[in-house]
DNA sequence: GCGGTTGATCACCGTTGGATAACGATCCGG
DNA sequence: CCGGATCGTTATCCAACGGTGATCAACCGC
């Protein structure tokens, strides 16, 4: 098994017993104590699932939750200490899995983390990345924009994708060399200068002024969010 | 635990007893000989913390170390056969986070990987800085500074890196002058003066009264006292 | 106040990095 | 075998970046 999961919660008590139960289970954990890291946490790390508190200092969980799924299908389990069921149905709303609510049992906990990981794998997970208006399946090897298709090759769209996979990142030629056209590829570095360009070419609404691959002068390129 | 190490080692023998070690104590290892495979992996694989010797053919170990933290908080271990303090200053002014003197017993350096691994989750390094009103985000190459972005350069971008990453330590322009432009950038100390000058104009309110990078007459500059 | 030192500011301009177009090799379907 | 598509390579052009020197202003010891 051995996932990462990423949790996130205020309660500092609540955190660390949880944190504990969770790794005796065999899990990764992650852990962190408010929305505004969680995100950075999961801007960084590579992981399987989200645990989210709804309350949180700063941004809370349901703003956490819709965030993620700006870009990201990773499976989230909301944690809610409120009776109503408000927030429950906003947060599936917003795209959660499931929620847990306080105060909960920590082989429960420990469950429904597992039963979402299995669904999640079971359905073969949709691979289905979004960055602006354009939508990516990975496994259908297809991109979207605004609905119609983009007539993408074979490295444009790898390009895409790892540029997709972590939106905001700059990536240096030298990286993008390696995670597109592998580590064992010999050759000029303009290379990527060209790709990105025919990319931009079929992607961006105005190619010379482009606002979805961005140029970090002296460094690389990035995808995403202005 | 699980962690993946990325260990980056010349002396053939030395890297593979010590990556046994390394698995035997839980970790996931990845092992190369120079530094520019070195920074080859650590761009395309999920790492947890760095081993890094000083000496090593091509780029060497504080060059290495320098790279990556031009753009991530990656805890690195350096490794020194000199018995001289002087790269293992240098190493910890670049940002590593602890050393290890060879020859070394396997075991301490087991402890001591175990030790950073704590102390890293413990201090729950961010990838987001923030410096009084300014945020900075070293993975997108971006800060932002009430929301609204600056348009710094590469330079100005890393020098004001280097600053909030500690913030109201006084560097002098030596100082900066390596961890910026690197050690064997042989130029005037002025430069910086320039730099510095520039990189007020675009952060500070009214850059003839900085606020933010204050000047140490005599001595250098810092980010954020007061 | 005076001279010397240190830092700020400005303008200059060579270098570099990136956009862009064009060329050629290779692959592939018909 | 031919025509189109794809992708690696190369040449050219332009803007921006940043290193340098000159000049000016602030500060310090005497």
């Amino acid at each position: 098994m051995d996932a990462h999961v990423l949790f996130v919660e205020d309660d500092r008590s609540i955190r660390e017993v949880t944190t504990l139960e969770l790794e005796q289970a065999g899990f990764r954990v992650t852990a962190c104590g408010d929305g505004h890291e969680g995100l950075n946490m999961f801007a960084r790390e590579q992981v399987d699932l989200v645990l989210l508190d709804v309350m949180l200092p700063g941004i809370d969980g349901l703003e956490v939750c819709r965030e993620i799924r700006r870009s990201h299908r990773t499976p989230i389990i909301m944690l809610t200490a409120r009776t109503d069921t408000v927030d429950v149905v906003v947060g599936l709303e917003l795209g959660a899995d499931d929620y847990v609510s306080k105060p909960f049992q920590p082989p429960e906990l420990v469950a429904r983390v597992r039963a979402v990981l299995r669904r999640g794998q079971a359905t073969e997970t949709p691979a289905v990345v979004r960055a602006g208006e354009i939508e990516i399946d990975e496994a259908a090897f297809r991109a979207t924009r605004d609905g119609r298709e983009l007539a993408l090759t074979a490295t444009e769209f790898r390009l895409l994708c790892v540029l997709a996979r972590r939106p905001r990142q700059v990536f240096t030629r030298e990286m993008l060399l390696d995670l597109v056209w592998g580590y064992e590829f010999l050759g000029d570095s303009r290379l990527v200068t060209v790709a990105i360009q025919r990319l931009r070419a079929k992607v961006e609404d105005d190619p010379t002024h482009p606002t979805l691959i961005t140029t970090v002068r002296g460094v690389g390129y990035r995808l995403g969010s202005a």
